[in-house]
RNA sequence: GGGCGCUUAGCUCAGCUGGUUUAGAGCACCUGCCUUACAAGCAGGGGGUCGGCGGUUCGAAUCCGUCAGCGCCCACCA
């Protein structure tokens, strides 16, 4: 009868609609009359490889894109990739160094040719994974942050902000990665807590003359033996003594008031430094003197400033102690902190070691470097008037955010916002566009900035003085840009919009429709598109952002190569198929939460395939004979999957619209697995070899059809793979353009009969299980008073039913249930145990008492009649009639039981 | 220190502006079935009083307050 294997092989029909899919174009677009729907992905590392986080951010993106195509949208998903500067560079220097290769040793030119040479080797793989998920981009678009027209946008967009006087340069504490050697902004810091030591390190006075008295009330004041007074400093960085210029209490400190105008000793180093006063110490913290070291922290920065201190830098650019500093030269300062920390005890300059908790922030990209505060020239973009563009349209929901919890977090990041750091000391990446003009010696640096070469010697010739310049005597710019800085204008790149304003492509696809990002990158990414969409474009560059949640393991930790915990994506498609596996991620992905991931919702969703798969073996069986005319049930059964249907695509449709895609598919699923299977297929299907009659057979494969097109954007393989057998078509034709029925109405009288014919069935197969009646064994059904149900032939089919009769009376030997209020009743003959219906019809005569008690308990009370709504106090008239006559149908029973 | 969110069956979650029979779903669990679409299955079943306390109301899982626990984001306390 059917030759399809009982069990679903996603193997067989993966690869052949991917590619079927791609012969014929399906996943292009190109602007026309109809309304398009786009979306940009958000770029993965060129090198990186396909993750778990990946897998439910596309699965998503593609469900969306594919939900689109459905709804006659021209849609458009563009694919690329981000070429990650910090991670990238890292990845070329460590392989360059397995080859016994130092950056430091190639030119700039040498350098990138390896780290292009690395992109093509591994650049896209990532792609190529994409694909065997089934996700529908438009390959021909792919892009690459680096490539030759994302580039130019982003030099030009340098330059433009440059002249706009948005882009300084500036001497700053910036976030310093010694380990790529690199400045960083402050949203690549990642701040952990950590246990620590708070070192508390003796600064003797200087020049004491021993004679001060132990000190006024409230004053503490140290002295060693010798009687010499000294102050005590509480730090966790003691390594950074050696670039200390002074230390720092409050003026207000009772305890410290005797350290006023003196100098004191920098331990080991032995230099002289002057005690100042600032408010902006804490008296409460420590000992409320505090070390200044204007180098090596944001703060003592701040404070060398205002007393004009003296700036020592005593780290190098990796992290060594420099020169600059006395001692310890040339160490590592991990290092250095465990041997001064040795050193000062030993002289006696140590007080105490204490453990204690605190903050550190390390590199997001090198996750076990430690940041380093440093002093350096670098190039800033001014934030306040980005803020400004930025703000409302997220406050006023024209750029709305799914969840909306993530509103206040956007908030107070643009309110709070500082400057962005966005030079790099990398090679990989987009080099700055500015031109050093030769200097002397001390001399301040002048500069132009200009998109080329060309046009930066034609700047420099304008300067007084450098008329005559040459190109080789212009000093182009070593760093590089920060990879966000491309990454922010994607949206608009990836249409040429910033080097061709106004074309037809960018007017058509933008501002794109939805964006599907992780909330991590909140500030990094999403924020800046917006910044970057009202500058350049001057409108949204998305209108929903839907956050997805941080992927997990069913523990709820995080996913991670040291635990092992991470599946490696590509198995778990060749293990479940890739619908399986993009059923699992949305089973387990809840809008705004993190996402549980569980390999059992994988097995979950090839379940549901094979589900899908015998259903379609099951219709596509049957033999359809002309002649025969359709039952009663069949016709019933047709009427009633209709309005459930209409009743589920409007329901999925508002889902989709709240970003609720696992509800959406879980309504899918539960239409499919219980209303379609188990009860509509089981009410028309024939009897064993029997033919069924065409109209329910042109009617059955219909439903199959829309519930094939339901299911197509959450599992596009296997949906694809049935549609083919369903209908002919021709070749290029596929279920992604197949259009979903439009919004029809619903009729509740007949899921509501049904509902009742379905609670019957159930309470009868019921029965049959309690007393073992075997499936074929037919049995009787009485109905005590007047009852009507259309679907009583559904009823008697599902049921096993030789007839349903109305009694006055039931058998005395019958089960009996109660649905609505009316009573039914199963004769059983020898079968029945009186004991056992008694007790069952006593359990449901207390609950029904039960209830009834509560009803009255509102309808007694006066108030309640008074204040409700008339319709509520209806509702509770109605409980009580039907508690009422519920209550007498079942004490009657039980009487006539009990005579038995 | 500031801000946000969460706490409903064993697990993961729905339950929107308070009242559609004394709370729903999926999974898990229990019982019986290899009933020719599917054991990757079928039929049936048990299970929660909605974190604690207090308040508003005729009526609260649903609103307010408070306590407890959990999580996230931001912030320069060395």
């Amino acid at each position: 009868m059917n030759n399809l294997a009982s069990k679903y092989d996603p193997k067989a029909v993966e690869e052949k609609w991917y590619q079927y899919w791609l012969d014929h174009d399906l996943f292009k677009s190109v602007p026309d009359e109809r309304e398009p729907y786009t979306i940009v992905i958000p770029p993965p590392n060129v090198t990186g490889v396909l993750h778990m986080g990946h897998m439910l951010n596309n699965t998503i993106q593609d469900i969306l894109i594919r939900r689109a195509r459905q709804k006659g949208k021209n849609a458009l998903w563009v694919p690329g990739t981000d070429h990650a500067s910090i991670a990238t560079e890292a990845k070329v220097v460590k392989r360059l160094a397995e080859q016994g290769i130092k950056k430091s040793d190639l030119t700039r030119e040498e350098f990138l040719k390896h780290a292009w040479d690395w992109t093509h080797e591994h650049g896209g793989i990532i792609l190529q994974q994409l694909r065997k998920l089934g996700a529908s981009c438009d390959w021909s678009r792919t892009a690459f942050t680096m490539d030759e027209k994302r580039s130019e946008g982003v030099l030009r967009v340098f330059v433009d902000l440059y002249d706009k006087g948005l882009i300084y340069r500036g001497l700053r504490m910036v976030n310093w990665d010694p380990k790529a050697q690199t400045a960083l902004s402050n949203e690549e810091v990642i701040y952990r807590e950590e246990n620590s030591k708070l070192y508390y390190l003796k600064y003797y006075v200087a020049d004491d003359d021993l004679t001060g008295e132990t000190g006024q009330e409230g004053e503490i004041v140290h002295r060693d033996e010798q009687g010499r007074r000294y102050a005590v400093v509480a730090t966790t960085r003691p390594e950074t003594i050696m670039g200390d210029t002074a230390m720092c209490i409050n003026p207000k400190d009772p305890k410290n008031q005797w350290l006023r105008g003196k100098k004191v000793i920098v331990p080991l180093v032995n230099r002289v430094i002057p005690v100042i006063e600032d408010r902006y110490v804490d008296i409460e913290f420590g000992t409320g003197c505090l070390k200044v070291t204007p180098c090596h922290d944001p703060n003592d920065y701040m404070l060398g400033k205002t007393h004009n201190l003296e700036n020592i830098d005593i780290f190098n650019a990796d992290g060594t102690v420099s020169d600059q500093s006395p001692l310890y030269v040339g160490m590592d300062r991990m290092e250095v902190r465990k041997v001064i920390s040795r050193d000062l005890t030993e002289a006696g300059l140590m007080e105490k070691v204490e453990d204690y908790v605190n903050k550190v922030g390390y590199s997001e990209r090198n996750s076990d470097t430690a940041v380093e505060p440093r002093l350096c020239m670098q190039w800033f973009l001014k934030m306040r008037h980005f803020a400004d563009l930025a703000l409302p349209p997220v406050m006023n929901d024209e750029i709305k955010f799914f969840p909306q919890k993530y509103k206040p977090t956007y908030h107070n990041w643009l309110e709070n916002i500082q400057d962005w750091c966005i030079s790099r000391q990398l090679w990989w990446g987009h080099r700055i566009p500015a031109y050093f003009l030769p200097a002397a010696e001390g001399e301040e640096e002048r500069y132009v900035v200009a998109l080329n070469d060309e046009e930066a010697l034609a700047k420099a010739r304008q300067i007084p003085g450098f008329e005559h310049i040459t190109a080789e005597e212009l000093r182009h710019d070593n760093d590089a840009l920060d990879t966000w800085f491309s990454s922010w204008l994607w949206p608009i790149s990836l249409f040429d919009g910033i080097n061709n304003p106004g074309n037809d492509e960018i007017k058509y696809y933008y501002p794109t429709n939805d964006l599907v990002t992780a909330p991590d990158i909140i500030f990094f990414w999403v924020a800046r598109m917006i910044m970057a969409g009202y500058e350049y474009e001057g409108k949204m560059p998305f209108r929903n952002v839907y956050f997805t949640g941080i992927v997990r393991d069913k523990l709820g930790r995080k996913m991670s190569k040291q635990l092992g915990n991470s599946p490696d994506p590509l198995m778990l498609i060749d293990k479940f198929g890739a619908d399986g596996v993009r059923m699992g991620m949305m089973l387990s992905a809840p809008a705004g939460n993190d996402i549980l991931f569980d390999e059992a919702l994988c097995e979950q969703g090839r379940n549901f395939n094979n589900k899908i798969w015998n259903a379609f073996r099951l219709v596509n069986g049957w033999d359809v004979d002309e002649n025969l005319a359709q039952p009663d049930h069949s016709r019933l059964a047709i009427d009633w999957f209709q309005n459930k249907l209409n009743a589920t695509l409007a329901e999925v449709d508002d889902l989709f619209n709240k970003f609720r895609i696992s509800e959406a598919l879980m309504a899918v699923y539960r239409l499919f697995w219980e209303d379609f299977s188990a009860w509509y297929l089981e009410i028309v299907k024939p009897a064993y070899q029997q033919p069924v009659d065409a109209a329910t057979m042109r009617a059955t494969k219909r439903f199959f059809d829309i519930l094939l097109r339901m299911l197509h954007p959450f599992m596009p393989f296997i949906t694809e793979e049935l549609w083919q057998h369903l209908a002919e078509r021709a070749d290029g034709e596929s279920i992604m353009y197949a259009p979903l029925p439009a919004e029809q109405p619903v009729d509740e009288a007949v899921l509501a009969s049904m509902a009742e014919a379905g609670a019957i069935v159930s309470n009868v197969r019921n029965v049959r299980s309690a007393k073992n009646i075997a499936p074929r064994e037919a049995v009787t059904l009485q109905v005590v008073g007047t009852w009507a149900n259309a679907n009583a032939p559904i009823i008697v089919k599902l049921a096993g039913l030789n007839d349903i009769v109305a009694v006055e009376a039931k058998d005395p030997t019958a089960a009996a249930f109660i649905v609505g209020t009316t009573e039914f009743a199963v004769p059983l003959a020898d079968k029945v145990n009186v004991e056992e219906e008694i007790a069952k019809l006593q359990k449901e005569l207390d609950y029904a008492r039960g209830f009834l008690a509560n009803v009255e308990k509102k309808l007694a009370n006066e108030r309640f009649v008074a204040n409700a709504p008339q319709a509520v106090v209806a509702i509770e008239r109605k409980k009580q009639a039907d508690a009422l006559s519920k209550i007498a149908t079942l004490e009657e029973s039980l009487k006539a039981l009990k005579q038995s």
